[in-house]
DNA sequence: CGAAACTCCTGAGCGC
DNA sequence: TGCGCTCAGGAGTTTC
């Protein structure tokens, strides 16, 4: 499931297609999150003009439109020669000058979008601060959990406290800094909202870092994709030792996710 | 109003 | 080998 670092992996991989004018535009499947306008012709002989990444979503913009996109749980983009047979679940091709982009998405959770749309709108407008922001310090979020009584794990998912943080780096950053994932967000003490903050940033950042990096393997021709590189402490070891103290890697549900953390490493 | 539950969807993994 | 089940999850929407 893409998060933050792999949608900016994923922006990064569309830079070829920066000042490329759009060929022809071919939808197979429009039942994404939301439908995919159907007047995506429109885009025929505009030029991609460049890439921004608020969220985890990538906007594309081209002369005259702009697209906000959003990868779901399942979604990928590949460019990719337009003679290559498609795959099951390519729902958009767009033909560049020299290549194709492809929409993949098996679950179909993933949202391409109108920028102008008042939903789009409405989807930025909800958005918090960017954790790799300065806007984004121990002073925002001791706000933002003030009076909370949410989990902490729940609450650094919000995307109206801060944005990007999926399952995984929530997991992570709780583990790294020793709290307890159920802990009500209002019970924490100032030195570990601080600890928090710093360690948010620290693993988005590092995860960026070696999503480029991979990215740059994968144009040379090698190489794995996105997070799969990083070790991860909790996320996904139920059950297994902690990387740590070697105590068993215990999981509960907070919002419907599945929560790992490590008993000892994180008392409640 | 905030918080929790529900919803979309397919593929992977499992027990039999 | 295949069936049916459960689980995974981003985040908008609905419900309480």
């Amino acid at each position: 499931m893409p998060e933050l670092p792999e949608v900016e992996t994923t922006k990064a991989s569309l830079a070829p297609l920066v000042g490329q004018t759009v060929q022809q535009v071919s939808i197979y499947q429009s039942s994404l999150r939301w439908p995919i306008p159907h007047d995506m012709s429109r885009l025929q002989g505009q030029t991609l003009q460049f890439l921004n990444r608020r969220a985890k979503y990538i906007v594309a913009r081209f002369d005259q439109d702009a697209l906000l996109m959003h990868l779901g749980m399942s979604g990928s983009f590949a460019l990719l020669p337009a003679s290559d047979a498609r795959r099951k679940h390519d729902h958009l091709c767009i033909d560049f000058e020299n290549i194709q982009l492809r929409y993949h998405d098996p679950r179909r959770f993933g949202s391409i979008l109108w920028l102008h749309e008042p939903r789009a709108q409405s989807l930025l407008a909800s958005l918090g601060v960017e954790p790799l922001d300065p806007t984004f310090n121990v002073d925002h979020l001791a706000a933002k959990l003030k009076n909370k009584q949410t989990a902490i794990k729940v609450a650094i998912m919000d995307n109206a406290v801060v944005v990007g943080v999926g399952n995984i780096y929530a997991s992570e950053a709780l583990f790294y800094t020793g709290i307890h994932p159920a802990r009500p967000a209002a019970s924490l003490t100032p030195d570990e909202i601080e600890r928090l903050v710093l360690e948010i940033k620290r693993i988005l950042g590092q995860a960026i870092q070696l999503g480029g990096s991979t990215l740059r393997d994968y144009v040379n021709g090698q190489g794995e994709t996105g997070y799969f590189q990083q070790t991860l402490a909790v996320y996904g070891r139920a059950g297994q030792a902690c990387i740590h103290c070697g105590a068993v890697v215990d999981s509960l549900r907070l919002g419907q996710r599945a929560s790992a953390f490590c008993p000892a490493c994180q008392p409640i």
